[in-house]
DNA sequence: AAAAAATATGTAGTTAACTACGTAGATAAA
DNA sequence: TTTATCTACGTAGTTAACTACATATTTTTT
C-alpha cells in the first residue's frame, strides 16, 4: 500500500484506524495468551470503574469517548459475564449507577500484571523519536482549538 | 476521559480510533462545504486508481491495505456513483480489472484543489513537535518488525 | 403549580469494517 | 493429462461503533 502512505496526510485517518485495528487484534490474542477470558474493547469500561467505582451510564460513556449508545451495549455484555452491575440512583430514579462486582475486581487483580506486560511491550513499540502518544496529545489539542473543518473553511477566503 | 488517557498507553488502540473518526468526519463535512459529493471513505480507492489506473481487486485491496471483501463493496458503490468501472481480463478470466470512468477523472481534477485544502489544513494540525505521520511510521515499522503479541510473549519466560 | 426544557436511559436501525466460506479459473505436481 | 493446489472474486453473516428517536424523570421557567 505504497501509494496511500505515499499520499501522506491525506490518508491519515486510514492508517490510524489499520493501526488501531492491528493494536487491538493483537490485544485480544495476548489476553487469550495469557489464559484470560477478555475484550480489549470492555477496557476502557472496566479501567474507569476501577478508578471512579460508581458512575451513571452516561457519565462513564463520557468518561470512555463513546456515545452513550455504544456504552450500553458494552455494559449488556459485562453484565452478561457479571463483570459489572447497575442499581437505581435512590436520588434520582432515572439514573442506573454501574458498578464492578466482586468477580470484576478479581478479573481487575487478575490482569494488572497482563497490563504491565502490555506497557511494557508498548513501551518498545511506541518509543521512537515521534513518540506517538505524544503526537496524538498534541494533534488533539490541536484539534480542539481549531478542527479540521475549521481550517479547511478558513481558507476559503 | 481523562482516566483513560491518563491510562497512557493501555488505551492508544481506542485514541487511534477516537481521533481516526473524528478527522473523517470533519472530511465528510469539508467535501460538502465545498460542494462536492464524495465521501471520505472512498479516498484510497480512487487515489490508488489515479495512480495505477488499472488493478484487480485483490491487487487493489492490497494497495489500500483492506480486505478484499470490504473493497468490493466500496467498488459496489463506486460503480453505482459512476465513478469506477471494471472490465474483465483478458487473459485470465478470473480477473476483473477495475478502472476510473471518465467521470472518476473528471472528479479527481474537481477534488484536487480540495486535497490541497486538507494538506494545508492538516500541515496546521499534524505539525507538532511529535509529528505523528512520523511516528506512525516509526510504529508501523517497529510493529512489523515485531508485533505487539510477538513482545508480550516474548516477556513470559 | 403547571408547563416547558433538559437530562438519563434505552431501543431500533445504519454503517463500514471484518471473518468464513464457496466457486471458477489458472498453475503446479503426479 | 489428470489431479491437486492456489488464486481471484464474490456472498453471507458478524461486529462494534454510530445516529435518530422514544420515554421517564428531574429541573427550570412562567
Amino acid at each position: 500500500m505504497s501509494i496511500i502512505d505515499d499520499s501522506g496526510v491525506l490518508a491519515v485517518a486510514t492508517r490510524l484506524m489499520r493501526l488501531s485495528e492491528q493494536l487491538r487484534k493483537d490485544g485480544a490474542q495476548v489476553y487469550k495468551e495469557y489464559g484470560i477470558d477478555f475484550e480489549p474493547k470492555w477496557f476502557p469500561v472496566i479501567y474507569v470503574l476501577y478508578y471512579k467505582p460508581q458512575l451513571g451510564v452516561v457519565e462513564l460513556a463520557a468518561e470512555i469517548g463513546y456515545t452513550h449508545p455504544s456504552t450500553i451495549s458494552l455494559l449488556k455484555e459485562l453484565e452478561m459475564q457479571k463483570l459489572v452491575r447497575g442499581q437505581k440512583d435512590k436520588t434520582d430514579q432515572r439514573k442506573r449507577l454501574i458498578q464492578l462486582t466482586a468477580q470484576g475486581h478479581a478479573l481487575v487483580a487478575q490482569m494488572e500484571p497482563v497490563w504491565q506486560v502490555f506497557r511494557e511491550a508498548f513501551a518498545g513499540l511506541l518509543d521512537t523519536p515521534h513518540n506517538l502518544m505524544q503526537a496524538i496529545t498534541e494533534v488533539e489539542n490541536n484539534f480542539r482549538e481549531k478542527s479540521l473543518l475549521q481550517r479547511a473553511l478558513q481558507q476559503r477566503r
